[in-house]
DNA sequence: CAAGAATTGTGCGTGTGCGCAAATTTGCGT
DNA sequence: ACGCAAATTTGCGCACACGCACAATTCTTG
């Protein structure tokens, strides 16, 4: 009832872009990146190469995907679930916290290719950019845009630019984290000879994130005060 | 003794860079923006097809910039020059609606070629990417981080992300504003039939902007308190 | 003023992104 | 069960982005 169009259609669609994700990492990472070609990850799943451009734009964003996951949409839900009395900030600071810090599946010598790599960083902080979307619908649902079931990109709502504007700065803000995050690690790689996997993700993110709390807060408020009205 | 690093070489690297936008502008104009070859364009400009690719890496983001022109350079000025007594959110705000309303040279027919092809729009939109480092800069200024003359990607300052994440969350605010102002003078120009040049930007860029005062506001109060201590 | 260092323009080759149109698969109505 | 419409895959071809090595020009230092 969410998501799915067809039934078998997007199913073997989500199959074949998964086997072309795991794919292209299990080849990135036997091989090095460079001597992965695209032909290559596409007769590995199976599929034509001019189809494996139809899911992917890069070889980059293939071997990231296969890291990242659907991030997008399990921030979109864990800002959905968390209960209405904490505060908007709060709420979306948390989730963000949760859905980067749980490792999920992501190999350390993955993470480790990744951080290495110019062309692999770059995809990878390329990928908060894709939380855009979900989180401005999430944003818009807390702050009870009321105004029926666009999926946010139709003009009906109240005030249509809020939650995307929120949105769009809290992905901003996430990427200027991870820029950070990606810069320090890797130079202390080259420093220490040995991986460090993190001066502590979390705090980092609640520490780039807080600067924006006043406006998720200010925003919740007058949303609060305007449906009182 | 702000960019000049060593005058005749910069000079004539802003030279070509001036010959390649203005080239690629007048022959994306003269025929179709699909009738252009970057070999024209490099042609058009004296230069080699590859020198070209040293200074711009699509054919799209040639002819942009010979409309945006210098616009984070003098978004990042505009910020620096308001005085002091005007709060941080006015300035900010105040300084990129200055820059965006102000036509400057761009033609209308210019202005029309972009707003129609959605290559174009695409690149146009991604412009906004490039005042963010200027911008963080003059916002680290103006929050008074007296630690040194860092330009910005340095450690050295009291609390290195703020002013990261507010350029961010405006180049982020702007770019949004610019996705609706583009989807909407699309649609009116479909509809219509003749080119409507905006329905007032600069309120649709102060309205998208507003959301993030609040975090500009108190970032500005918690640098003040922080200096008085 | 001369030699060295650094930066920029250039040619070449390779891999890749993507538009287009034909072929195949899937969904749906009857 | 069958056929029509929509969506997806695939092959083809072209233009292009970019790494690499090298020549030319400009800045620096003794």
């Amino acid at each position: 009832m969410t998501t799915r169009r067809t039934g078998l259609r997007e199913q073997k669609k989500q199959a074949t872009r998964q086997a072309l994700r795991a794919a292209a990492l299990r080849l990135a990472l036997e091989r090095g990146p460079d001597n992965v070609r695209v032909d290559d990850i596409a007769e590995a799943a199976g599929v034509s190469p001019r189809t494996y451009n139809n899911y992917f734009s890069s070889r980059e964003q293939a071997i990231v995907a296969a890291v990242t996951g659907e991030r997008e949409a399990r921030v979109a839900a864990a800002v959905a679930d968390r209960p209405g009395g904490v505060g908007l900030a709060d709420a979306v600071i948390e989730a963000i916290v949760d859905q980067y810090t749980a490792p999920g599946e992501p190999g350390q010598d993955a993470l480790l290719l990744i951080t290495t790599r110019p062309a692999l960083r770059d995809a990878f902080i390329d990928t908060t950019a894709a939380i855009e979307h979900p989180l401005t619908d999430a944003i818009a649902e807390r702050l009870g845009d009321g105004a029926g079931a666009g999926d946010g990109d139709g003009d009906g709502e109240r005030d249509p630019h809020t939650a995307r504007v929120l949105a769009a700065s809290v992905a901003a803000a996430v990427r200027v984290a991870l820029e950070h995050w990606l810069r320090t690690t890797a130079a202390s790689v080259t420093a220490g000879g040995l991986v460090v996997p993190s001066g502590s993700l979390p705090d980092l993110l609640r520490a780039t994130l807080a600067p924006l709390a006043p406006a998720l807060d200010a925003a919740e408020q007058r949303a609060l005060r305007r449906r009182r009205r």
